[in-house]
DNA sequence: ATTCTAAAAGAACGCTCGTTCTATGTCAAA
DNA sequence: TTTGACATAGAACGAGCGTTCTTTTAGAAT
């Protein structure tokens, strides 16, 4: 079988100029616009390409219906944050993050999300990351000055209980009871907890009794 | 005359349906999806109200054009961050901030503006303030720490000289030599500069000799 | 009581637009 | 050379869809 999601060149135009049509008009081409713009002189080759590029995954149409096109897929993700014929982002605010307890995230984050807990989230500000994967928490308390985070900040986190060194991460200290953002280090048989600001010292634990919570994605403080 | 801005319960539904319309399916309805929708028999009667929510400012048209309207105004601005029918605002990042110079703001914020400079801000980061109004600036360096923030960040400021007290400035200070981000209160002739830090202490100034050079709106901080 | 305007209904018209069918050309594999 | 998948063109059909015109009703202003 041959490669299903590669497209060509003439697809490659028909997404582009999708893009900067609905980001202009607010509404998608029709066939026939798309046609002129890309130039295919008929119709039914327009339609035989969209299918193509559903296929592909870059589309997704609603059949019989005038403009019945979406984006789905951006050709190029790293320009996605200049344009808005994509639908951007929303994340689930699903709690606090204070110092004194560990976060709680519900097994299941697909469900009972009320839509006044979504933020919006330029996608550059995921790294490529699935967005059904992240959430959000609200910072409550001074506790996190050290990660220069202040209160009410908002903090962006892929749930994983193993991370990179270097990332940030939220964990849980047993021994402090408490809950932190710090860069990670494994270090041997310990960790290496290192704060974000420049002239706090790091604090070492063991690495049994540090249990990770997230990874941090991304920090926002909506109002200063 | 009568008010203009004013709109009926009705035309309230439409746009409401309007919202979640095209956040669902990617494209606006028909004149007779709306109709269905709100309750309204007749295609002429929704166009009439249409052009009413045209006339006050709340949608856009396009003559003769199927699915041709979209949304420009909205309904409750506080509700819009978790809505992509509207489209985000893009935001130029005209430059860098760092404390040793002051901020160089270009006179007409509309031009040689290039597309890989425009960053994608959630309108609710904005407070309801004009997109066009507000720019962006890298902040350079480690000198921001008092205020929360560090090298990397993205600061979001609107171009003001003058501010009420309590919030967020970016000023020159003439006798230090350098840019700083400040909480403002006046207090007669000299100005208290608060750092956001809490542990830290405010600095006095001679309200001549601080130039305030925008408000800062928010600060993002896109990777940790 | 009369007049004016906003709001709504319904029908008819005609362009818009997706779909489908047939035909032609290209190129690589068999 | 033949076959078959892929790509393109063109035309015709029918439903989709915005526009416009005529009426009717209700309420406010004169």
């Amino acid at each position: 079988m041959r490669e299903r999601n590669k497209i060509s060149e003439k697809q490659r135009n028909i997404l582009r100029f999708m893009e900067t049509f609905i980001d202009q008009k607010g509404y998608p081409p029709t066939i026939r616009q798309i046609g002129e713009a890309v130039g295919i002189d008929s119709t039914s080759v327009v339609n035989y390409n969209l299918n193509k590029l559903v296929q592909a995954g870059y589309l997704e149409r609603t059949g019989r219906t005038s403009r019945g096109i979406r984006l789905i897929k951006p050709l190029n993700p790293r320009r996605v944050s200049v344009n808005s014929a994509y639908n951007t982002p929303r994340i689930p605010l699903i709690g606090q993050i204070v110092a004194s307890a560990p976060v709680s995230i519900p097994e299941d984050m697909g469900h009972h999300i009320d839509d006044d807990n979504l933020i919006e989230v330029p996608v550059s500000f995921l790294n490529g990351i699935d967005p059904s994967e992240v959430f959000a928490l609200k910072v409550k308390g001074d506790s996190m000055i050290d990660a220069m985070i202040s209160d009410g900040d908002i903090v962006l986190l892929r749930r994983q209980d193993t991370v990179s060194d270097g990332q940030m991460v939220a964990v849980w200290l047993d021994e402090r009871g408490e809950t932190t953002l710090k860069h990670f280090f494994a270090e041997g048989p310990r960790v290496r907890l290192q704060p974000a600001h420049p002239t706090m010292s790091p604090i070492y634990v063991d690495a049994a009794h540090c249990h990770i919570q997230g990874r941090v994605l991304s920090v926002l403080r909506p109002s200063v």
